[in-house]
DNA sequence: CATGAATGAGTGTTCATTCAT
DNA sequence: CATGAATGAACACTCATTCAT
């Protein structure tokens, strides 16, 4: 962004979000997003122009100025848009999981499949978004933050339920899973590979529990043999016959 | 990139890669290079100018372009600079490391003190050249992937020893790894959180280790006991007498 | 002016006002002033395009920013080299001027002879530099005052030399002078009228002449009839037949 | 003016100038008016936009046009109101001022008092119409002119009354005047000086009128004395006795 | 080699104006 | 009438890149 620095954040005209806004704007306003989605997740944030975006949303520049204080404001209102729905809909599906294993299992799949049915908004917010140095100032930024935040709850409600280790900083779990998934989602994005990434799930899934899941280790096994001594340690048990009296 | 750029890779004018290059040209490479770092590091490519470039160089612009083709060409340059020399100096500490897991945790460590060594670089490697759609097709590109696939040379070598599982994809491992440390990194990067990134090592290192190690379950204790019949499930032991003939 | 607001007043990257700044450089800006000259004359400050500068000064538009940082700045550098250069003009005739009426004269001929014979320049003055309000915070600006301020030397001259009268404030002299010439000026640049614009010096001088000459009042006829004693007063003349003795 | 304006004299969609005009609308002609004149006079015409005028005046963008065919055309108005206005009321006056003088000092003092109590109307008219080819040909202009050439007539009176010189041309008188007044009057809506105008009527009046009254010359004081001829010149006068018969 | 100087090509953003409702 | 919404048409300014010296 170059030009005319003098505004900062400054309201579109008429994108006057009193909520009744009414319908034909509202539609107006998610092609937009579309088409910006579209030749955004194409092109990248600075080869799109803001000619390409109203012409696949057919509309004039203009236009997308009524809707967009600038195109930056475009670009995270996107994110802005898909992250809220997404979690939206993640957060309609909580209810019916019961169990931190399976929570966490159930962001890992989402994440995965979002991603992979979202492709042009995957392209979006793994190569631009998350190289913006302002999105992390922006509004939108806020909302993503809530949803990755809800990895920290369920790995808390795991150790709460005891199925997950105590002694790792949660965001350190945050950090490994997002950064797992995406690391994964930007592979098949860029490389193809895997092809199928919701089909991943399970392998991300079982490798990220073994790194968080309390052992099950022979401490939770209780050995005990009639007439013998059963001494268990880290990774020997030694079964001694008793000593006669 | 846009303007003038009729592009096509096309050797720069004056940079004769035949060997010989002389000293004060080479210096005078590294110098760009050293300012180009710091102007990406701190503006990232679209907000850097080349004259930004040269100015903090202390050249002229038109000189650049005696040792690199374009403003992109010098930003792949950084990297496959930066990667190379790093690329080597693991590569020379490789041999006094004995042991897959050991390794595993050399790379995860030699991959934080890096970062956390080389802030501006890490910058550009991690918000620039990660949304680049041109850098993949780069020939630095191949270098870091060189360095990566270290990691599942790694992997193998664990496998062989037989202190990795064995089922699990060597892809899926690397995307683990550099996914989390790459994540942790931006985190720092741009939070500041955690504080000391270098310190993350062990926890780094022992929550992949817990994904990839072969599990030291029971199939690792062969239990026999004279006069019984043992049977060993996943985590349950039956012990029966042997029935008498 | 829209666009990139951010700058303020930013030294054009190659106008080195070095001195000895090589003579092409010095032909090429002076060059881009003709050509400015011409079409602000012709068509005032926001209806011109930098483009159509440059095209009548038959160089490209970015060359034009590398002699001026910003559009204002070329409008604004026409008042500078023409003022200055009609400034040295006239300050090599004053030597030849004796006595502050001819001075007077001088200068309301000086700048009726120069409107009338840059008539493109009088267009930029008159029409698009009077109405800008940043013009007076201009570098320009100040040459014009130090011009401008000669009316006033001039009018203390004639003070001092008992040819002006001491009543009046010099400011508003210089009001008035500048006033009528500008007034007259602008008439004959867009009505045409009078036609022939120097030709009106006498008029004007002699006009404001009346209006700051020392009344030649009675006291500069000292009547003396013999036999008779005459007694002058404001517009009285007394005259009585001498007492005989 | 550049955009859209397909232009031409195109007359405002639904201003019906057919008399019976209803007072709501006038009213809010006039509001929209006031609004303009506020906004024009702050910032000037370029700067000035149709959304800002709109805001100032409470009504909606398009309702502007309902009244008036352009931003141009609103500018004009402006002149137009406020010159009408102007002029009714110092014709009001006229009846009661006798005699050319003072009929002259009564234009200069209506002039100045008219600036000083209308400030943003004084910018508008001085920085912005004056610089503006078209006002000229503008409806609104004619107006100034029918009240500029009040002064032109008054001359005129005054001649017939004996108390102006008769051999100026009295559109250079007018031209001094306003010059003088408008020249007075940018300084001090730019630079603050003098602090109060209408104060300076006085000085502005008596410094015209030396220049066009009659001369208080000699012709004025008829010297007869008996027994001599007495011959008055410019500045000498002869006299000598009679010729005995 | 190094560079000063020149420029082609590009684009986000503004705003006066229109018009369907 | 009043207006919300849409847009066509413009343009100042930037910068990567070139090339004569």
């Amino acid at each position: 962004m170059k030009k005319n620095g003098k505004n900062g954040k400054k309201e579109p005209k008429a994108n006057p979000r009193n909520g009744k806004k009414d319908l034909k704007a509202q539609q107006r306003e998610k092609n937009i997003i579309e088409g910006a989605l579209k030749v955004f997740g194409e092109k990248g944030f600075e080869e799109t122009t803001i000619s390409a975006i109203s012409k696949a949303a057919k509309i004039s520049d203009a236009t997308i100025y009524e809707y967009f204080s600038s195109k930056e404001d475009l670009l995270f209102s996107i994110a802005k848009l898909y992250t809220q729905e997404e979690f939206d809909r993640v957060m309609s599906i909580v209810p019916y999981i019961h169990g931190a294993k399976a929570k966490l299992r159930m962001i890992i799949q989402a994440h995965l499949e979002f991603y992979e049915n979202n492709r042009l908004y995957t392209s979006v917010a793994l190569l631009t978004l998350k190289g913006s140095r302002n999105f992390m100032k922006s509004e939108a930024y806020k909302i993503i933050k809530k949803t990755t935040n809800t990895i920290i709850t369920v790995y808390n409600e795991g150790i709460e339920e005891g199925v997950f280790r105590d002694d790792i900083d949660p965001y350190i779990v945050r950090n490994m899973t997002l950064g797992f998934i995406e690391h994964l989602t930007a592979q098949w994005l860029l490389l193809g590979r895997p092809a199928n990434l919701s089909a991943q799930t399970d392998n991300v899934y079982s490798m990220i529990l073994k790194s968080v899941e309390k052992d099950v280790d022979q401490n939770a096994m209780k050995i005990t043999i009639e007439g013998f001594d059963v001494q268990q340690k880290k990774d020997t048990i030694i079964i001694k016959a008793k000593k006669k009296k």
